[in-house]
DNA sequence: TAGAAGGAGACCT
DNA sequence: AGGTCTCCTTCTA
């Protein structure tokens, strides 16, 4: 518990070995970006460059559930799927020694090369779809608060609201007058560090919303309308969307939030096809702290979370892999 | 020592 | 009632 996380460490974005990169996240080149945040060094993401892989891990604190309409139809899991994105194929024999070294799964080299390519295509759909329910979200919340989609142009009123709204729908404490008299132009430029200094609770996560809100208006102006689809879709098994109408309904651990843990570093996929939904943990106290916040616990653990995670042995969601592994879980039923 | 497993009770919706 | 959290004990690698 508590140790370095190797997982992250084989990751090829370098902001992620820092161990609070889950709540900073950058989606600017540091040469085109404009929104003063010089501690975040972005990699470039462009329609041509589809939208890094961890970012899906910020896109995720967006909703009250997960992305069940994201992987919905994709002939893979979406923890492959994500993996295979990371823009390098993966090579982590040690990581995966019951797959790589005892025969399972990725066998022929031919293989392995279609189901890397599988995976680099449906982590494009994952990411295209999520960015597309981002920007719907956002633009509902617009509408609904009246307020502009880049949060530059907001007033101190709009950001007040904007706060507040953010508080309600991810239960936050009240911070809104520590942020009084600011314009969206003064948000924008501050720092994580200024955020924290205002709210020490949650600065951080405030900080990341804006974030996404930034992003999610530098995308829309990057991507033309068509490319993002929207892929709508109805629940399945334990994975059940719930958006921000939905509020207040079960959180259930599912294959998708643990794709996005994949994106984030903190879980590797060690699924194949015919090894489906297999996950390991790489830092334990990293995903328990990434639960505990996703489901306002902060008093969260691994302890917590693996007691969590057998009770869906008994509802048949997650197994342990038929060879038992520390720290290695299998979904029954694979997105 | 960390993780796995499971019992039991509390809390929340 | 069901889902989840929390605390606990016991066992294992």
């Amino acid at each position: 518990m508590g140790s370095a996380s190797p997982g992250l460490t084989a990751l090829p974005h370098s902001r992620l070995t820092r161990p609070d990169a889950a709540l900073l996240p950058p989606l600017r080149d540091p040469n085109t970006r404009s929104w003063g945040c010089p501690e975040s060094p972005s990699p470039p993401a462009t329609p041509e460059q589809p939208l890094p892989a961890f970012c899906l891990h910020y896109f995720d604190m967006l909703y009250s559930e997960d992305i069940t309409w994201a992987t919905k139809g994709m002939g893979e899991p979406s923890q492959s799927g994500a993996q295979g994105g990371r823009g390098e194929p993966q090579k982590e024999p040690e990581q995966c020694p019951i797959i790589d070294s005892q025969g399972f799964g990725l066998g022929a080299e031919g293989d392995l090369q279609a189901s890397l390519h599988l995976e680099e295509h449906s982590l494009e759909q994952v990411q295209s779809m999520v960015l597309g329910e981002v920007l719907k979200d956002i633009e509902t919340a617009c509408k609904l608060l009246n307020i502009a989609a880049d949060p530059a142009d907001w007033s101190p009123s709009n950001v007040q609201k904007w706060i507040l709204w953010t508080e309600h729908q991810y239960r936050l404490p009240q911070i809104g007058k520590s942020f009084q008299e600011l314009s969206g132009k003064d948000l924008c430029a501050m720092s994580e560090e200024q955020f924290c200094q205002r709210s020490p609770a949650c600065g951080d996560i405030l900080h990341a919303h804006l974030d996404i809100w930034k992003s999610a208006t530098w995308m829309k102006e990057k991507i033309a309308p068509g490319d993002v689809r929207y892929c709508g879709g109805d629940a399945s098994w334990a994975d059940n969307k719930v958006d921000s109408s939905c509020a207040g309904q079960p959180i259930h651990l599912s294959p998708s939030w643990w794709a996005l843990r994949v994106a984030g570093g903190a879980v590797t996929p060690l699924s194949s096809s015919s090894l489906p939904g297999i996950f390991k943990i790489e830092d334990s106290a990293q995903v328990a702290r990434l639960w505990g916040i996703r489901k306002n616990r902060p008093a969260m653990n691994y302890d917590k979370l693996s007691r969590s995670i057998r009770q869906y042995y008994k509802k048949g969601i997650i197994r342990k892999p038929d060879i038992s592994q520390r720290l290695v879980y299998q979904f029954v039923h694979p997105v």
